[in-house]
DNA sequence: CCTATTTACTTGCAAAATGCAAGTTGCGCT
DNA sequence: AGCGCAACTTGCATTTTGCAAGTAAATAGG
């Protein structure tokens, strides 16, 4: 193999939105709306990892800033703030099944369920259309 | 959809390595080892990004202890340091084109070939079959 | 053999990001 | 009006990062 079209010289660099992937709390909030539906303030910060409220705060500011999740107001409570993710969010999904699938294989914190784990090596796409279909319904 | 196979409620979390994927740096890293070839410190020290040299120094030694690379000593050149992934560290090869593939839709800055990016939309397979041959090389 | 250069780090300190606890604001209910 | 809840903001201590400089070991040249 002695074309390099597998290879980056320095010059031609592949670079990738490291605001998105290189933040723990980031990472974590989208996959809270992506796999959990979470779409509340409070039910970020209740997530088990810990987040604490200013980050938090930051972090979904950064989020809609970037273009990754929109900000709403409950219609039926005004009090009530809803993020959700925009389509360019949703369309994380593959990167976060990557890395879910990843940490499952080698991880042994990761705890995804095996249920999951198994649908998503054997059948990707069809789960990739489930879930792409549970985020609509948010 | 009343099954819920595709979403996880809080007793079930995805939970996934934020050690890995949370910290920019440690991205970064692996990408010039998988896309650049890079195996030299001095390699990595000198990437676009601008890694300051302690902090290249602690993700090695945690990428190292996380089992992601291994290091060793040039046999041609003792003074050398090698650094090259290990098996666990080219199975993120699917996040890095996921992410990659994400990052040459939406991000500006994200510059990845256009060459490159096209093969990875028509035929991702065989850019993935092309890259672990390549990382077997080095 | 002695010196200079390269490579891979380590150290010290200032600046920035994070974590924690407490306070503030706006809305809805009674 | 008064209470409660949800969504933030603020202040401050701790941790992490960035930058500049320094050290140690291994080749390279004279």
């Amino acid at each position: 193999m002695n074309d390099d079209s597998s290879r980056c010289r320095s010059n031609c660099p592949i670079n990738f939105a490291l605001e998105t992937f290189g933040d723990k709390w980031t990472l974590l909030i989208i996959r809270d709306m992506m796999f959990k539906g979470k779409r509340r303030y409070g039910e970020f910060l209740a997530s088990a990892e810990g987040i604490s409220t200013n980050i938090l705060a930051s972090r979904l500011q950064r989020l809609e800033a970037s273009g990754l999740i929109v900000s709403s107001k409950d219609p039926a409570n005004r009090g009530v703030a809803l993020y959700q993710l925009s389509p360019k969010g949703k369309d994380l999904l593959p990167v976060m099944l990557a890395i879910t699938s990843w940490s499952g294989r080698y991880d042994a914190l990761s705890s995804a369920p095996a249920a999951f784990l198994e649908e998503l090596e054997s059948d990707r796409e069809g789960l990739t259309r489930k879930i792409r279909a549970a985020m609509e319904q948010t």
